[in-house]
DNA sequence: CAGCATCCTCCGCGATACTG
DNA sequence: CAGTATCGCGGAGGATGCTG
């Protein structure tokens, strides 16, 4: 019966200090799941048919593609569209309002990849102590 | 031993195709959970102490809080500063790199503000058209 | 082909108790 | 104050099997 989706935070209270937390909230109700932003992406280089999807998304599992998709159309990021031909045939393409998304998405993933390296460093540099500080409480 | 975070997702295939996808989802490994986010955004106000934080973050245990401050301090975007004395005082604050991840969030966190009121619409019509279904598959 | 239903597992995370 | 250690549950999500 329906999709059984009740995640959303309700809306946010007028309380400056709060808002900024809330939308925040709100963005990962949307998209801080495993799938929905590589969907969103795939679909931003064109309309997509669900296996299309399912084969270009590593590791993805029908049954979460589907719930994804879901969720997206839920939202008015996606539109779904059944052709009426056998074998069926549905294609599913970004709204404008997903595109936005899309768009807005763009900074940080240009983020991520100027700064992989420097994250990759600090990483490093991190598990290094930690493992410096093991190796003493070991007694070694 | 260590925080026995193992979740990164290891360097990109320089395929062009998929480069985009693995950005996403280095993206994900490090913002995708429930707190990181929040965290990072109050830390980009100015420095506070745990705490604070702890007080601020409506629903965060100090578990959670502790484990969230570890993988941004892991990943280069937070600093923790520990004064010796007594009762203890740790501050945290964003390094520039968190800065800058912080304004690559800006655009994003301003298309969930302006763009609310229209996923909420497209739920409530999604939503319509479900409960209207369900209603016929039980013969009303 | 494009799903929905069911079962089952794993682990994220909250609750609680103890420490420097 | 700012943590660490341990236990336990709930739910996200993978595997599998059936349908129009």
């Amino acid at each position: 019966m329906s999709v059984g989706h009740t995640g959303d935070t309700g809306p946010c209270a007028p309380d400056i200090q709060a808002t900024m937390s809330c939308e925040i909230r709100h963005l990962l109700d949307r998209l801080a799941d495993k799938w929905s932003l590589l969907v969103v992406e795939l679909l931003g280089r064109d309309t997509r048919r669900f296996s299309q999807l399912r084969r270009q998304i590593d590791g993805i599992s029908q049954r979460m593609l589907t719930l994804t998709l879901r969720h997206l159309e839920r939202d008015g990021l996606v539109t779904r569209t059944v052709y009426p031909v056998v074998p069926p045939r549905v294609e599913y393409q970004l709204t404008p309002l997903g595109a936005g998304l899309l768009e807005a998405i763009g900074p940080l993933v240009a983020w991520t990849r100027t700064n992989r390296s420097a994250i990759a460093a600090a990483q490093a540099t991190y598990d290094a102590r930690s493992d410096r500080r093991a190796s003493i409480a070991v007694g070694r």
